[in-house]
DNA sequence: ACGAATACTTAATGTAGGTTAAGAAATGTT
DNA sequence: AACATTTCTTAACCTACATTAAGTATTCGT
């Protein structure tokens, strides 16, 4: 339970009684490998910051192939942006990929949390921010660089995660089929 | 000079006082077409606002080809984001495409009003919470979408556009060559 | 420990979109 | 009006990646 509160002072500093506001605003649950936290069609009411575990949120494309848009651990905020701010229905599914233990923050919390302490406006700005930069980074890579140089600006980013994840869903992530991904993989490694 | 308030107003509503201060902070300038305001390698000192005109965001890969992350026309903020918060040199040009009207906001000025307006933060998260909304759409866009679709979205979403900028920047935010997107383009039309 | 899913590989074939090149149309500048 | 520059089009050829299909390895659930 300390994670969240590592997190949050990166960027600003709560008082006991502040970080006490925020504890009553939050529930920590526990979830199994596979479950679906959210599904596409769904009105997203969480901010989901994972404390141990992984998840993914993706969107499923004609009913059949999916795109992976994120993976969640350790750390990270997940949830549905669109669907959270405009409170409509969705397009993406969040899953969880490894039995985790998940923070949620319902979205009427967290904006009386922004009034009860206006410094929380800054810390989900700056966290907005810099996912903002992240996402633009990403679009640029997609429009210019080829699926071999994707794949190792993320294995640079995401060190950690290529143990973790299935090789056909980063495959999705970047953007390329697995049987591309997996023909691609091996000729890189034949270099 | 309207214009910016009204897009605050959309978000937040501030004081008299609070409008003159803001107005204390920001500067006004007109620039010709074909104008650079910033270039690659350089660190993005300001926030813009486009009272009257056009700009665009854009890379250089490899020296050689263009991709444009963003257009901007009345009404919109544009900016470097990963250099204007990490004060490191960026990637992106800004160049002027039609002669306009600006408002400067620079980033220290920016800061000064998040401690003397602390609703402008709430206003700032706003804008930067559907800009990322609006990114990621894009994004799984370019991963699910034919050139087709991504172009038939863009007309959708950009009407004004269309008429406005040269057919072959609209080819690199779609993320095409000028050659496949006039082949393209010609072939929905004969539909 | 076993069978059933799920994940990965390989290979043949297909296609969306890229490249190169050259000319035509539009636009800008004096 | 005339020239230069930029933009757009067309067409032949090329390639990165997709599709289909079949087989193998790995993981999961009981």
């Amino acid at each position: 339970m300390k994670s969240i509160l590592e997190n949050i002072s990166k960027h600003i500093s709560l008082t006991v009684e502040e970080e006490q506001l925020f504890f009553s605003k939050i529930e920590v649950q526990h979830f199994k490998a596979k479950t679906i936290l959210l599904n596409a069609g769904e009105i997203c009411k969480y901010s989901y910051f994972v404390n141990s575990g992984l998840l993914r949120s993706f969107n499923i494309n004609d009913n059949i192939v999916e795109h992976v848009l994120h993976f969640a651990c350790e750390g990270w905020w997940i949830g549905d942006m669109y669907s959270l701010l405009s409170q409509k229905p969705g397009n993406l599914f969040i899953e969880v990929m490894e039995d985790s233990e998940i923070v949620l923050l319902s979205k009427e919390n967290q904006e009386q949390l922004y009034f009860e302490i206006p410094k929380l406006e800054r810390f989900f700005r700056i966290l907005t921010e810099n996912s903002l930069v992240a996402h633009q980074e990403r679009l640029m890579d997609n429009l210019s660089l080829s699926a071999e140089d994707r794949f190792d600006k993320f294995c640079k980013r995401y060190p950690t995660l290529i143990q973790r994840v299935p090789q056909k869903q980063i495959a999705s992530y970047i953007g390329v089929t697995p049987e591309f991904f997996s023909k691609m993989k091996s000729k890189m490694l034949r270099k």
